[in-house]
RNA sequence: GCCCCCAUCGUCUAGUGGACUAGGACGCAGCCCUUUCAAGGCUACGACCGGGGUUCGAAUCCCCGUGGGGGCACCA
């Protein structure tokens, strides 16, 4: 396959989300698959939508996530400006070359005739409501002399008012849609930008960009821009128009609610809230990845191993219901998956940013024993803050056995304190067969005293295993905590 | 209202006319392992939206319904 030019061309308007970060995905492995680029444009050409900061987002949504583009506002590149504001001349030009053509045509009608318009064609319920063509009979020297005039004027797309338009999607082979369903689009408003219509179709051009990936809500103008590129006589680049995200429940899709619910569920649709979330870029990529793309192989996949098996013919048409115990499901998956020192420099800031002081030599110990437990990164707060904390303060009930009461648990504590104290080395292998064999003999199961040695060696009921811990913790600190078990059980 | 898209287990999907007793993954249930919690292993439950065609034969092709989604802007 020839090197792909892939795209994103988010709008910044909003938030990064899991819809734009799947697109964007998809880019990247197309372009890195075949040898080409993944380029970011932005589309900013609503400045009454612009919302600060969210350019921003973009970026670091992407750096995030481990994919970069190769061409954007901030790499640059050699089809650059890469952000539509800076490129107003080029529309211009072409906008030009489609009047000239007979494609296109000014249109001088106000927002207020619009309306009017709008509003007698709904009161004579038209199937439907579309510009009713009045400055397409305007000859155009005429048109030509008004413009000079400085009359405020849009440029229209002349589109045929009969036959049928045949785009091709990759996903869903040819769509045929009557020209008579089609309006007279908007190219250039009346401040002098773009439309996305325009915009969008000169830049993918210009940027030479071989494949595009875009949401299927750019389905129904999907004519009118096969027509506009057709107009031009460009070639057409691959359409693929990927499906929505569904909310989980799968009945109807995400929505601004939605998105709040997720929150408060502990979970996020938005990239930069991922790692606060203690998600990791591996995990929401192969995530993402697994929804509109069937793998037929293992599901569980690395960036690289994605390159590998990306496919444009394996992608799916059919919307996607967002599952986020999936993702649950990839994130521990991908922990799992990593080198001790990688998931202890991740863990670290965890630590570090509740507060507690982390010596790197001890967490290298510990991550080995926390690693299969975690979902989320931050779970190590819940599982390991005792080995950096200098006490711990056990619930006294929890000290309490199964089974047992106090007496009997203060009395196991006391037995355990003197066999471990009695040896001058708390290693696992040294501490355990002395520690069985009273299990043994006392008659209590191993639950019941080990059961009270965790909680109060850790202060609490879960935690990794008993022993690796202990010898992590150290024999002083192990002992002082169960002198101080010791004396909360007496006090019951 | 009109136009367009989509339709396999609860969810993500495999399947491109016979290899389907419809496969995998998440979740769920049980068992094993086990000092807690996990992880891991094994097992179970679980789907071709409905109706018509085409064909010797349909999850796969066609039509009609139904359901879901998108669109009908000087927004993207």
């Amino acid at each position: 396959m020839k090197p792909a030019r892939t795209r994103m061309a988010p709008s910044p308007t909003g938030r990064f989300h899991l819809g734009s970060a799947r697109t964007a995905l998809f880019d990247y492995l197309l372009a890195r698959k075949t040898g080409g680029q993944f380029i970011l444009r932005l589309e900013d050409t609503d400045q009454k939508r612009f919302v600060p900061g969210s350019e921003e987002e973009i970026m670091q949504s992407l750096d995030w996530l481990g994919i970069t583009p190769d061409e954007s506002p901030v790499h640059g590149g050699p089809y650059g400006p890469y952000r539509q504001t800076e490129r107003r001349e080029i529309y211009h030009r072409h906008a030009r070359i489609l009047v000239e053509k007979g494609y296109a045509y000014p249109c001088f009608c106000t927002p207020e005739r619009l309306e009017k318009s709008r509003q007698q064609q709904q009161a004579q319920k038209v199937d439907r409501v579309k510009y009713d063509g009045l400055c397409r009979a305007i000859p155009p020297d005429l048109a030509a002399k008004r413009i000079v005039s400085g009359e405020k004027h849009v440029i229209r797309f002349k589109m045929p008012q009969d036959g049928v338009t045949t785009a091709r999607d990759h996903l869903r082979g040819d769509i045929v849609t009557e020209n008579k369903h089609l309006d007279d689009y908007v190219l250039l408003k009346s401040d002098g930008l773009p439309t996305y219509h325009l915009a969008a179709m000169v830049d993918d051009h210009e940027m030479q960009i071989t494949h595009v990936l875009r949401g299927s809500e750019w389905l129904s103008t999907f004519p009118l821009h096969v027509n506009i590129v057709r107009a031009f006589g460009w070639d057409e680049p691959v359409w693929i128009h990927l499906s929505v995200f569904l909310k989980p429940s799968g009945k109807g899709k995400m929505s601004k609610r939605e998105s709040a619910q997720a929150i408060k569920d502990g979970y996020s649709i938005f990239i930069t809230d991922m790692k606060d979330l203690g998600y990791t870029p591996e995990g929401v990529l192969n995530w993402i990845a697994l929804m509109g793309w069937g793998v037929p192989e293992d599901d569980v996949m690395t960036l690289e191993q994605m390159i590998e098996r990306f496919n444009i013919d394996s992608l799916t048409p059919s919307p996607a219901a967002i599952n986020f115990q999936k993702l649950d499901h990839f994130n521990g998956t991908h922990i799992r998956l990593m080198t001790n020192e990688d998931l202890s420099a991740r863990l670290k800031p965890y630590f570090v940013a509740a507060g507690l002081n982390v010596r790197d030599e001890t967490l290298l110990k510990v991550t080995p024993l926390i690693r299969e437990r975690l979902v989320t990164l931050d779970d190590c707060l819940a599982f390991a803050r005792f080995f950096f904390e200098e006490v711990v303060k056990p619930n006294p009930e929890d000290l309490v056995a199964n089974g047992l009461d106090a007496k009997q648990s203060a009395m196991i504590a006391r037995k355990s304190y003197e066999i471990l104290s009695g040896l001058s080395d708390i290693a696992h292998a040294v501490v355990e067969p002395p520690m069985r064999a009273y299990v043994d003999a006392s008659g209590y199961t191993a639950g019941q005293v080990f059961g009270i040695l965790r909680v109060a060696v850790t202060g609490q009921k879960v935690s990794p295993p008993l022993f690796e811990s202990m010898e992590i913790i150290g024999r002083e600190k192990v002992l002082s905590r169960l002198r101080y078990a010791i004396e909360l059980l007496d006090g019951m």
